[in-house]
DNA sequence: ATAACATATGTAAGCGGTTACAACATAAAG
DNA sequence: CTTTATGTTGTAACCGCTTACATATGTTAT
């Protein structure tokens, strides 16, 4: 069943049938509804192939991850995949792998598929790497939005949560109950951790307090190890701030294991939200994001993209801080 | 840059640059070089689309998902997502939110994308439920094969955990340390809770002691009502044997309310693994899934029906005892 | 030398749509 | 009653590639 089947059992001609279809400039309603009626009754489908090719385009975004089972990843896809489900669109999944290698490769997938737009986790290594090859994607006219992480530079229009301000807010919290704060960061090669960190010393500064810093390297060893060490060390703060939700976990196990009460003995506040500690009987402290709405702000900005609206955006997602 | 534009470079026909790029019958190794040549110096890539319409079909494979943001099927994801990704193919995702309705809808959206093939979590609110719709996959010839919820009747392809075995063996377990084991089942609509309840109640019937079991709906908040009840009712057994991970961590939860310590007062054995738990220092018992591999054996399938090979397949993942 | 076959390549008709342009009515305007 | 604008429809080229079929050339057998 193609438009031309249609097209003979309405008597009209093809193009007739395709302007209904998209309904496009002036087709006479009775001509209109005579058509949609077969369609109707033949259960007739345009050929999606087909009329990607005839108009140059795709009913498809391209969204990027470079971590396929991390469920904060899967609550960004999940608000990209409700946003963009009215439009009719669909999503198809890449894994960068957090490579740059392969983030080139998946992008050049992406062109070859002629997709509509990208939403892509850039995989930003360190904040001094190059984001050349999505040059190749102004190219071709596609547009893109980036997300999560912070990426210098350029022109992109991107999605992210507010780091300064977030641990700003989180030092300052932690401030109103303690005075002794010290501070796990991540890795300062990338910005986000430098961001983090910026935060905390300047809510630090405020109050003329002195700096502890740490620095791991976002995964759950390194908070452990670190944690380890603090206690051997006999240098327990009385709060600890720790810039991401893996190490918070190698924390918590640290502490758990030498029989650290949490919140008695010291407190902690996580950056991200440590998920099941609630369960397990442990209180912490996190600042909360809406994670889901990192996608769906990305899928806006594509859209005015797609209608033409070319400019810079730049979208930052507010923490909450939970107790 | 077209087929054309090629074609007129490397003094040949269209139809020899493309017999080229498909190394399809014979072309002498002169002009296959020569066309290989230009093809790379110009940086060409067919246009995919054009290629799908000509060829109908299509590279990309249909994957279908209850919940996104759920890192168990992330895995079974991340699973497709490598063993697709040498064969060139593309996932496209779709969410079916555990709805038959939008399960049907996904349905026919890849039908129209005219997808290679589809995997697919079904919804499988309950043993009973239909699975008429498949139906229209193979009207349309489109593989498909069914992962995760084990489906009863029809002809379906499909992997899934060993239910019945599983929990046999898990059930086994527990005997060889104490004798009066509770279990917490799922919602006995399902399949999967009917299978593990088999599987406990005959390795409990083979030792002739008795059964105790209560019905949960495999969510968290069931497993932390009904530990509160046992407990409330000093009912405690020695061993309880959870369905899964979910009401394993009610069950948790519960217990460290109420001080009970887990393994010293009694034995928790969860039918999946709960990854948490020993980052909190607590020790359970569970069976484990290799799950990434669903996904790989999924695409296994997948591929030899796509090579012609229609037969009904089955395969059944193993779960291994870790304690 | 010629028939018979294999190998290499070109021609052109699709694949199933969209759309610029032309053509034809019909209605309003002069 | 022309002229002109407006609304409706058809014609056919085109999107970029594949492939059945035809053709040309080279080999080998007879």
């Amino acid at each position: 069943m193609k438009i031309k089947d249609i097209a003979e059992l309405a008597g009209v001609s093809t193009a007739t049938v395709s302007r209904v279809i998209n309904n496009s400039s002036s087709v006479k309603e009775e001509t209109r509804k005579r058509v949609l009626e077969i369609i109707k009754a033949k259960n007739y489908r345009p050929n999606i192939t087909a009329q990607n090719l005839a108009k140059k385009e795709s009913n498809t975004i391209g969204v990027v991850i470079p971590d396929l089972d991390n469920p904060f990843f899967g609550k960004i896809i999940k608000g990209v995949y409700e946003k963009i489900e009215e439009e009719n669109l669909n999503i198809i999944l890449l894994n960068s792998y957090g490579s740059i290698e392969k983030e080139k490769r998946v992008i050049e997938t992406l062109i070859e598929q002629k997709v509509k737009g990208i939403i892509i986790v850039p995989v930003a290594k360190d904040k001094f790497s190059s984001y050349k090859h999505f040059n190749r994607l102004d190219e071709f006219k596609i547009p893109y939005v980036l997300i999560d992480r912070e990426v210098e530079g350029d022109n992109f229009s991107k999605v992210y949560l507010e780091n300064r301000n977030g641990a700003y807010k989180a030092t300052k919290y932690l401030l109103t109950k303690v005075s002794d704060i010290a501070m796990i960061s991540g890795p300062i090669r990338t910005t986000t951790a430098t961001k983090r960190l910026e935060g905390y010393s300047i809510a630090m500064g405020e109050e003329k307090l002195e700096k502890k810093i740490y620095y791991g390297d976002y995964r759950m060893e390194s908070g452990y190890k670190i944690i380890t060490e603090i206690i051997k060390d006999k240098k327990l703060p009385e709060a600890l701030f720790v810039a991401n939700n893996m190490m918070t976990l190698g924390v918590i196990k640290g502490l758990i294991e030498n029989d650290i009460k949490i919140s008695e003995n010291i407190l902690i506040f996580s950056f991200d939200e440590v998920e099941m500690a609630e369960i397990f009987g442990i209180k912490i402290d996190y600042l909360e994001f809406d994670v889901k709405s990192i996608g769906e702000k990305a899928v806006d900005i594509l859209k005015d993209k797609l209608n033409g609206d070319m400019s810079r955006k730049i979208v930052k997602i507010a923490g909450k801080i939970k107790k």
